[in-house]
DNA sequence: GTTAGCACTCGTATCATTTGAGTGCTAATA
DNA sequence: TATTAGCACTCAAATGATACGAGTGCTAAC
C-alpha cells in the first residue's frame, strides 16, 4: 500500500519534525541529503501520504506535519526500540542506592525521567486492591487526641488525627485496638469497612460500654479514602518545549497536572505493557493535543503500578518508550527484591 | 512632606492600578470623578509623586504606576486594616467541620487562601525544634524488611521502610525498640541524633548480639532529615494575573515554585506577625519582582509555622493582610483548642 | 492655587508591501 | 514509466508607513 519510498519519506519527516517542531518542506530535505530523491519527488510522495491522511498542512503552502494517523503509523510501524545500554545504566544509577523506601525510589524515577526527556512524567503507585493490612495502632496524644496509624503489608503507612469530645478511655481504648488487630489483619485494605461493620461494630458494642459515641471516628480511620498516590515529575520541564509557547495552553495544562484524581483516573485503566495515546486517542479532554506513553510495573503477584509520560504529540516516542519500558523492568525487578520475603 | 492633595492622588492611583493594572492618566483620574481636582492639577501632584520616588512612567508620555517605594508607603501609611467579618466567616468555615488531621486543614487553607485571592499561597508547617518523640515502632514486614514509625507529640507521624541483609531477630528488634523508647521518649526531634549516639549506641552494643551490622539502618531512622513541611495552594491560580501574560516569567516562577527547600528558605527567617516584601526587598531572586505577604501563626508555646501570599507587586495588600492576620489568628486558636492537653 | 489650552511624545493598531519557503502542475528527461 | 526541472501561485511572517489616542509638560489665564 506505501511504497518503499513513502515510507521513508514519512520516516524522516516525522524526525525531523520531531527534533525541531517546524514543518517540513520538500526542498529543504531534499537539499538536507538525507533522501537521494528530487524536491518534486519528494513532494509527489508527500502529497500521498497527505491523501493518506498520513501528513498535514498548517496552511496551504506550508510545509508538512504529521497528522495523528502518522504518529500512530510512526509508533506502530517505523520505529525500532532502540537498544538502551544508556538508559539502564542511568536507571541503574537510580536503584542501586539501595531501595530505603519505595516512595523515594519512586520520587526520584519520576523526577530523572523527566530530567531525561523535558516532558512531563507521571507515576501511579500500586493500586491498593491486594495489598492487606499489617497493622493498627492508636497511640493517644493528649487526653482528647489521639492518632491512629495503618500499616500496610507492603510497608505503607497512613496516619489520622482525631479529636474526641470525651476523655479517652485507655483501658478501653487498648481493647479496641486489640479487637481490631485481631479481626483485621491480613485483610485486604479495601474490604477493611465492610468487615468493620459486618464483624466488628456489634462485637465491640459487646465490649466497650460507651462504644456509640467512638464508632463515628473509628469508621472514619478506617474508611479513610484511600486514594492511589500520585507522583508527578517536572511539572516545568515541559514549558522547554515549543508547543507551550502559549499562555492559554500552560493554563489548561497546569490546571489539570494539579488534579490528581483526574490523573489517577487517566492512568489507571491502562492495560499491562506499554501503551500509546496520542493526541485525541486520548479521552481526557485537557490532554487532547499531547501524547500520553504508559508503562506499568509490577508489586509481587497482583499489584501493579503506572509509570507515564506526557508530552507533545511531537514527542520523541522512540526515546520515551525505550525509556519507560527499561525503567519499568528494573523497578518491577526492584521491587520484587524489596518484597519477594514478605508472603 | 507629602500634601493631604498628593496623599489622595497616590493613594487613588495605587487602587486602580491594583485594580486595573494598567497605568494611570491625570485626565482619566479627574474624569471618574474619584478626585475633585481637574487633570492639570492631578498631573501635578503626580510629577511631584513621580521626583520624590512614589510613582514612574512606564515611558515618556504614559499614565503613573506605583513605584516599589510607592507600594511601600501605601502599605505602611494609607491602608486602614479592613473589618473582616467576611472573611473570618469563610476561615470559620474551613475550620468548623472539626479538625481532623492538621495537615488537612493547612492544605484545605491554603487552598482556600489561593482561591479567595487568585495568587498563591504557602504555608510552611512548624518547625520542629520544639516538638519531641512520642513513640517509635519498628514493624517487621517479613524477614528482612521493615518499616519504622516515629509518632511527634504533635500528632506528626514520619515513617520510613528499609530492607536488611540478614535476617531480622524478632527478640533482638522488641529489645532493640524498648531501649529506644525507653531512652528517647520526650526528646526532641532534633536532638534525636545526638542522644542517640552519646547515650544509646554503647547500651545497645552491650545487649544486642550483632548491633554493629544494624546500627547503620537503626541511624537511618532516627536521623530522617525532617525538613519542614510545605503545603503550596493554587499554583495555577496565579496564572490568572495579567502580568504573568509572558511565557518566560511563568517558566521562572515555576522552577522557582517548585524547589521546595527554596521556599521553606524564604519563609523560615520570617519574624512575628505580618510581613510584607514588595519587588526587590525580596533576598531571593526569582520573586524580585513579586510581592510575599506573611503571617505567622502559634502552635503550643514555642512553635511556629507560617502563612504567605505571593502575587504581583501590583496585589491587593489591603485584602491580603487582612486575610491572612485573620486566618492566622484562627488557625493559632483551632491548634490551640486541639494540643492544649497534649503537654 | 487652580485650571484651560496646546504642542509634543510614544505605544499600539492597521494596512500595504516584500520576502521566502513552500506547493501543485506540466512538460521534459532518463 | 518513473523522475526531475521549471514555473506560477500561495501564504505566514517580517517590515515599514501612517494614524490614533491617551498621556505628558509647560505656560498663561482665571
Amino acid at each position: 500500500m506505501l511504497t518503499e519510498r513513502q515510507l521513508l519519506v514519512l520516516q524522516i519527516i516525522i524526525d525531523d519534525f520531531i527534533e525541531t517542531a517546524h514543518p517540513v518542506g520538500s526542498r529543504a530535505l531534499s537539499k538536507k541529503g538525507s533522501i537521494p530523491y528530487s524536491a518534486a519527488t519528494i513532494r509527489n510522495d508527500m502529497a500521498d501520504l497527505e491523501d493518506m491522511g498520513f501528513l498535514e498542512k498548517t496552511h496551504s503552502s506550508s510545509g508538512r506535519i504529521p497528522s495523528e494517523k502518522g504518529y500512530r503509523y510512526y509508533v506502530d510501524h517505523l520505529i525500532a526500540p532502540l537498544s538502551s545500554e544508556q538508559n539502564i545504566r542511568i536507571i541503574r544509577n537510580i536503584m542501586k542506592e539501595g531501595i530505603y523506601e519505595f516512595e523515594q525510589i519512586v520520587q526520584m524515577s519520576a523526577e530523572v525521567l523527566s530530567e531525561l526527556t523535558n516532558y512531563t512524567s507521571i507515576i501511579l503507585g500500586p493500586e491498593l486492591s491486594e495489598t492487606k493490612l499489617k497493622q493498627l495502632e492508636i497511640l493517644p496524644l493528649s487526653t482528647h487526641t489521639a492518632v491512629a496509624i495503618l500499616v500496610t503489608d507492603t510497608g505503607h503507612v497512613e496516619h489520622r488525627s482525631f479529636t474526641v469530645p470525651g476523655k479517652i478511655d485507655l483501658s478501653d481504648l487498648e481493647k479496641v485496638v486489640n479487637i481490631l488487630n485481631d479481626r483485621l489483619k491480613g485483610v485486604p485494605i479495601i474490604r477493611l469497612e465492610e468487615v468493620f461493620q459486618k464483624e466488628i461494630v456489634g462485637l465491640l458494642k459487646r465490649y466497650i460500654d460507651d462504644f456509640g459515641s467512638s464508632q463515628h471516628y473509628l469508621q472514619a480511620i478506617i474508611s479513610q479514602s484511600n486514594p492511589v498516590k500520585v507522583y508527578i515529575g517536572g511539572k516545568s520541564n515541559i514549558l522547554m518545549q515549543p508547543e507551550f509557547n502559549d499562555v492559554d495552553k500552560i493554563r489548561s495544562f497546569y490546571s489539570m497536572i494539579e488534579n490528581e484524581n483526574e490523573i489517577a483516573n487517566l492512568l489507571k485503566s491502562k492495560k499491562d505493557g506499554i501503551g500509546v495515546s496520542i493526541g485525541n486517542e486520548n479521552k481526557v479532554e485537557a490532554i487532547k493535543d499531547l501524547s500520553l506513553i504508559t508503562a506499568t510495573y509490577q508489586l509481587g503477584k497482583d499489584q501493579m503500578g503506572t509509570i507515564a509520560l506526557l508530552g507533545p504529540t511531537r514527542m520523541e516516542y522512540k526515546k520515551v518508550i525505550s525509556l519507560l519500558s527499561s525503567l519499568s523492568k528494573e523497578l518491577s525487578e526492584a521491587l520484587y527484591k524489596w518484597y519477594k520475603t514478605s508472603e
